[in-house]
DNA sequence: TATTAGATTAGAATTATTCTAATCTATATA
DNA sequence: TATATAGATTAGAATAATTCTAATCTAATA
């Protein structure tokens, strides 16, 4: 976190007072938080804060690749502060998203005819499943 | 499609002429349309389809098994007329999507922890890549 | 041919995200 | 330490995807 900071300093990125905030709710943070998430959690310490200021941020983290943006939620992007390629799990009754550091590269082999009209720069695996709770809660159901 | 068609009205699915533009418009179709690319097209023959009634049938043949919804874009859904669990590569110029036969279900497996906190169901790989195209384009601008 | 459960419609509502243009401020430097 | 300014923040409007509503219509059945 600290030695991040200096790197921003270095890099000429601002470091105002609501990215601090950011970064440091997002540091080390494993919920995926959504755009939303965040500009609530830091609304609270800065009630003045935008949601420009929140994507903008975002937007400004993950071309640094310092965060991920994750597409496992049709509804909206969440966000890992663990740039680390990764896979996750998505739980199809309350969302919550798990982190996959399984190494799946081996396996992903593209077939010829896909490689010859893509250029395959990236993967992520999205695997859907129901929580322990969520389990619980269809039993009580039945 | 013929035997889809007599499968749907044994199930009581009514075939309004929607509804079967619907059908027709996607059955082979490997173009991995959104919404509003079937609101569109429909729309030639049927100046009055609204967009409920192209989300509604979504949703109903979606429900049924009969197409996948696809997460890979972050704008909004796609979706493909075959539901036979697959994968798909999207090019992260233009969005174009294609389809990914290969089986890696069995290399896909997952960490115990994961497994105590989650029961697995489906999962689906999200390659990104550049068309042949878009990398044309990039060379162009070089 | 009449009945009706279920489908369609126009348009409003909702939600996530992006944009805008006015104001503010972190940082560099005098 | 004070000042200048490039870049950041803000409130709120705009956009885009999707869902909802309630009035009207119709495919399928009897």
């Amino acid at each position: 976190m600290k030695e991040l900071i200096a790197k921003y300093k270095e890099q000429g990125f601002r470091l105002t007072p609501q990215r601090l905030a950011i970064l440091e709710y997002m540091d080390g943070n494993t919920s995926h938080p959504s755009a939303e998430d965040i500009y609530k959690h830091i609304k609270a310490a800065y009630p003045t804060v935008s949601f420009a200021t929140v994507y903008n941020t975002l937007q400004a983290l993950k071309d640094k690749g310092e965060i991920l943006e994750i597409t496992i939620d049709p509804q909206k992007k969440h966000y890992d502060p663990n740039p680390k390629p990764h896979h996750h799990i998505i739980c199809m009754g309350c969302n919550k998203i798990g982190d996959i550091f399984e190494d799946y590269s081996e396996a992903l082999r593209l077939p010829h005819h896909i490689v010859s009209e893509f250029k395959p720069v990236a993967n992520h695996i999205n695997f859907y499943g129901i929580c322990k709770y969520c389990q619980k809660k269809q039993k009580r159901r039945n």
